[in-house]
RNA sequence: GGGCCCGUGGCUUAGUUUGGUUAGAGCGUCCGGCUGAUAACCGGGAGGUCUCGAGUUCAAAUCUCGGCGGGCCCA
């Protein structure tokens, strides 16, 4: 073993260990451990190339969960993965080449190129975030991750897509989605979720001239004047109420309740002149606004009537507008369901970058429309208020473009049909908090179908072949794909552009079939992670084994995204639900409970905990701070508590191993070869580190890492340090092989391997130093198995016991600081008035730890009559002695106290000077009786006698010189085992004499003489009022 | 508007599933102690209407209902 001299370093400690690891191979024999197979699928971070925070929480805790499940035998898959298709990377790379558009990427540099660079990109980032991860100490195999960029893994992808269109449960169809301009690319509406910022739009409300009704008009409001172009009908709620209202010479229709909320807006004066039903105004045709400015209107007008007039929908609310709801099908999910219902086209005027094609707009992006559809309106007299409104609107969350609505055809997952098979097949997964199942419920409630279609270029390329009749086939391998095949393209990767290329013959009518130029959404990729990670279909053997896993965990940004695309994903290709466990945490936010942001300046990197606490302490703070499910509010003031604890456990070490080297203690000692020497406080170490891996085992079953990490905390801090170490401390001394000392050496070690063991999956680093240290024939901790507590060493009454002990002993200390008696003097009595029997059982087994703790001679449970304080007590005395009650009080203040309350007590009355009094006479207080200090528990009061005898005194005097002479020594810089010569000259030299031998025990001098030195290190102490002189000289 | 979560000394939090000692810690603060674990360590004090109100109960931080405030998700 050994000998730690210096302090703790979590720097060297873990480079160390790292450095251990490397040259003995430990992560490969980790890895390599048998046991049986426990499938934990990692949640794949998108290949953003920088960790942060959020991501190292989350990793770090799927390592310490795999570590502990390693430890009780299993042998847990360890395979991380990663997202790496996708927008986020053409973003970048399109900044980084200099490409504004799509048109760009096509002529400028080629889609080959373009996928090149993606490719090249991604996995560029994906090895610096795989550094970064290895670098927390994540044990993982970094060197196989599983990459949706590979062809099997895109095979998995079309395998899944192929099962879907065989249910029948993958089909196309013209729906209104979020548009991304920028990115000319549909997007679905979880890319959408939490993407919405405050931004200031027009809001106008405009007014419809119905025809056939003299001087009425419908008003309708909007924050997108570039829609109304594109305005095809009129929405009301048919059990509404609506009013007509005059204003002016003017009747405009408004629905009721909205009337006073509109009208302050507008700032008009108005007078109701008619009631009427939603319903009533079906059918009623209005004159488009901009009828003039778009022509495509006149011939839709002409066309069939449900165009350009009042149709009933219930979807219309009256939380804001007029209740007469603008509806333009190509522009709005809900408009476009109203326009199937009416037959009225999806008429979407704008092109992939957000242009208008039809009208006098043409050309204009749709916001620059804006404006000048705003002035015509006004110059037409049918703007009735324009002004601004700040609202949410949803954005592009990778390039952060504003989005638009638009109708276009794309490819869906029937998520509708089979939303009640995943509500079922959800019911026998267990969440983790339980709550977040209703939550999940919830979110599956609201969801609508999965729009996967991309109209980009870095993805899993959608394996759909059409023919120019429309007829199309999905296919579900490279394999089918070659077999299909009628041109000679070579496809050296399932990616674009060279999937492109392959032309296929269409089994219906024999024409050409091209791919459609799609590509999958990104989700798609991760929400098969759970198979295509095993290589399904490719590799059934393991699929079938393994599948599905055991635990995800992820931040609870992902209850409605991954946890709930997996399961779509899964429902569909398999019927399954693909996880048993699944636990959700919480988000990682700044000191003040604020999100982290580069720009806002408050972002912390791993790195920065890493460097500033160490790798130990940054991983325990992250699952000690508090439970898993909740955000993790990250502060530098907070991680220093683990760092004190690490300092801590540290110096017990330190402490442990100073004293065992110099010993040389055989760490194999075996607990019957000792158990005969064991003190009480021994056992109860033992059986306290039992208890701690009982409670330890037990929260990371529960996967309630906190649970885990305060017993470990509290065990290190109060009962190994604080007490522990201090009741031991004396034992340490003794010379030879002492079978007390060996005793107390066992049980450190004992204590401590365990705690190694117990806390390697949250400290790993820390705990292998420790363990390789005080057991130099295993390999590593880490390798080992997480100990099950030995119940026969568990003794829940002693532990009891020890609790009171601690109790009596801060009594004691509280005592002494009221009676103002220094820890170092002895006390002759400690009494412990308590009917508690484990507080007096504690007495009796303990008094040993007791009395060398409190430092006093006896300490029993007994009684200490009471003192009590006599004061007149001047309501009765007054009525009753009228003119003399002053008198008399101060006759009772004057008297013999104790006397005079026992002549009351057995007597019943009291002579005090010339009057005679009685019980009611003066009031009785119960104090401490002189000679004693005392202080009250919840178990009962703690007495400490303060009389100093001399004999007390002389032991007084004896500590207060070794003391100095300890402290002489280490100015020196002396070893432990060094030895001096004494001398001590002072003038309280007769009251130590008895103490010479002891004293020179304690300080290792060979000699203590009592007079002057001439030799050696002097110092002059002035001790209590007295000079003492001490000279202290190390033996050759 | 709907679903879920959170609200405990100045700060960070445990405890809430399963109601039961005087609500437990750490940080900070004030006072004191210790001195061979020592650029450490320990003790003590002050500081709490457990967000508010009502209910259930012998008993509520904990269960129920309703406010208020904050967050996430969805409309």
């Amino acid at each position: 073993m050994k000998q730690i001299k210096e302090g703790y370093n979590s720097d060297t400690v873990e480079k160390n260990v790292m450095t251990y690891w490397e040259d003995h191979d430990i992560i490969n024999k980790y890895m390599a451990k048998k046991g049986k197979t426990w499938y934990w699928c990692d949640g794949p971070p998108y290949v953003t190339g920088a960790i942060h925070l959020g991501t190292a929480w989350n990793k770090m805790i799927k390592d310490t969960v795999l570590r502990y499940k390693t430890m009780k035998g299993y042998s847990p898959t360890l395979q991380p993965g990663f997202d790496m298709h996708g927008l986020p990377i053409e973003v970048k790379v399109e900044e980084m080449l200099n490409l504004e558009t799509k048109k760009d990427i096509e002529d400028k540099i080629g889609t080959d190129a373009f996928i090149k660079k993606c490719k090249e990109f991604a996995i560029e980032n994906m090895n610096r975030m795989i550094t970064q991860f290895k670098d927390i100490g994540c044990w993982m195999e970094w060197d196989r991750p599983y990459m949706p960029i590979k062809d099997e893994y895109i095979e998995s992808g079309w395998y899944t897509l192929k099962k879907a269109w065989e249910k029948d449960l993958f089909f196309r169809d013209k729906r209104v989605t979020h548009w991304c301009p920028r990115c000319e690319t549909a997007l679905a509406e979880h890319e959408v979720r939490g993407e919405h910022k405050m931004v200031e739009d027009p809001s106008i409300f405009v007014k419809f001239k119905l025809y056939d009704r003299e001087n009425e008009y419908l008003l309708i409001w909007t924050t997108t004047p570039w829609t109304l172009p594109a305005n095809l009908a009129v929405a009301v709620h048919p059990d509404f109420d609506y009013v007509e209202v005059m204003v002016e010479d003017e009747t405009w229709i408004v629905a009721e309740s909205l009337l006073k909320q509109v009208f302050s807006q507008l700032k008009l004066d108005y007078t109701v002149v008619g009631y009427l039903k939603g319903k009533d105004m079906e059918g009623w045709r209005y004159e488009h606004p901009l009828l003039d400015e778009n022509p495509t209107q006149k011939k839709f007008f002409d066309e069939n009537k449900a165009y350009h007039s009042v149709i009933l929908g219930e979807h219309v609310t009256l939380e804001d507008g007029t209740g007469c709801v603008h509806t333009a099908p190509g522009f709005g999910a809900e408009d476009h369901e109203m326009g199937k219902k009416y037959g009225l086209t999806a008429y979407s005027p704008i092109d992939d970058l957000g242009k208008l094609t039809d009208s006098k707009y043409e050309g204009l992006f749709i916001k620059d429309a804006d404006p000048l559809i705003i002035t015509d309106l006004t110059k037409k007299g049918l703007m009735v208020r324009s002004s601004t409104i700040t609202h949410k609107y949803p954005f592009c969350w990778r390039c952060k473009s504003p989005l638009i609505f638009k109708a276009t055809k794309q490819w869906f997952l029937d998520i509708t049909k089979i939303k009640p098979q995943i509500i079922e097949k959800n019911k026998k997964v267990e969440w983790i908090p339980g709550w977040v199942h209703k939550r999940y419920e919830n979110g599956v409630d609201n969801v609508g179908d999965w729009c996967i279609s991309r109209q980009r270029y870095w993805g899993m390329p959608l394996p759909i072949w059409m023919c120019e009749k429309g007829h199309y086939i999905c296919v579900g391998s490279r394999e089918e794909m070659e077999e299909r095949t009628i041109n000679d393209a070579k496809v050296p990767e399932l990616h674009r552009p060279y999937v492109d290329e392959v032309i296929m013959a269409c089994p219906e009518c024999g024409k050409d079939m091209h791919r459609v130029k799609d590509i999958v959404d990104v989700w798609f990729d991760s929400s098969i992670a759970s198979w295509a990670s095993l290589h399904y279909p490719h590799d059934k053997k393991l699929f079938e084994k393994i599948w599905p896993a055991e635990y995800i965990v992820e931040g609870n940004d992902q209850v409605t995204k991954w946890f709930y695309a997996q399961q779509a994903a899964s429902v569909i290709t398999f019927g399954e639900v693909p996880y048993k466990r699944v636990q959700m945490h919480g988000f990682v936010y700044d000191a003040c409970g604020d999100a982290m942001h580069k720009s806002t300046g408050n972002a912390i990197a791993p790195e920065d905990a890493v460097e500033r606490e160490g790798r130990d302490i940054f991983r325990f703070f992250s699952l000690w701070h508090q439970q898993p499910s909740d955000d993790l509010k990250f502060s530098w003031e907070d991680i220093s508590s683990v760092r004190r604890m690490a300092t801590i456990l540290w110096n017990v070490y330190k402490f442990t191993t100073t004293y065992m080297a110099l010993d040389n203690y055989d760490v194999s000692t075996k607990y019957d070869a000792i158990k005969g020497a064991l003190r009480m406080e021994d056992r109860w170490l033992i059986s306290r580190i039992n208890s701690v891996n009982a409670q330890v085992g037990s929260a990371m079953e529960e996967y309630m890492f906190h649970k885990a990490a305060r017993p470990i905390m509290d065990f290190i801090v109060e009962d190994l340090s604080r007490w522990y170490v201090r009741l031991v401390r004396s034992r340490t001394w003794k010379e030879g092989d002492d079978s007390d000392k060996l005793a107390a050496y066992f049980t450190l070690h004992y204590a401590l391997v365990k705690l190694s063991k117990i806390g390697a999956p949250l400290m790993p680093y820390l705990s292998e130093e420790i363990y390789r240290n005080f057991s130099s024939e295993k390999e590593s901790v880490h390798l080992e198995s997480f100990p099950i507590e030995d119940a026969t060493l568990i003794n829940t009454q002693l532990e009891e016991e020890m609790a009171y002990a601690r109790k009596i002993v801060d009594a004691c200390a509280n005592a002494r600081q009221k009676g103002e008696i220094k820890q170092r003097w002895p006390v002759s009595e400690i009494i412990v008035e308590s009917d508690n029997v484990v507080v007096e059982k504690a007495i009796n087994d303990l008094g040993n730890v007791l009395k060398e703790q409190i430092n006093t001679k006896i300490i029993k449970i007994g009684h200490v009559k009471r003192a009590f304080d006599a004061k007149p007590n001047y309501k009765k005395l007054g009525p009753k002695f009228k003119g003399d009650a002053k008198n008399v009080a101060d006759a009772i203040i004057a008297a013999d106290q104790n006397a005079m309350i026992r002549d009351i007590q057995t007597a019943g009355t009291s002579t005090v000077g010339k009057f005679t009094i009685d019980s009611d006479d003066i009031t009785l207080e119960e104090c401490v009786p002189s000679g004693w200090q005392a202080s009250e528990t919840d178990f009962g009061t703690v007495f400490i006698n303060t009389v100093i005898t001399d004999d007390l005194r002389s032991e007084a005097m004896a500590r207060e010189l070794i003391r100095r002479i300890q402290e002489m020594r280490k100015e020196q810089n002396l070893n432990v085992e060094d030895m001096i010569t004494t001398h001590i000259d002072c003038d309280f030299a007769d009251m130590v004499r008895t103490q010479i031998d002891h004293m020179a025990n304690e300080t290792r001098s060979s000699t203590i003489t009592l007079g002057e030195g001439n030799n050696g290190y002097f110092k002059e102490w002035s001790i209590d009022k007295n000079i003492a002189r001490i000279w202290i000289e190390k033996r050759a």
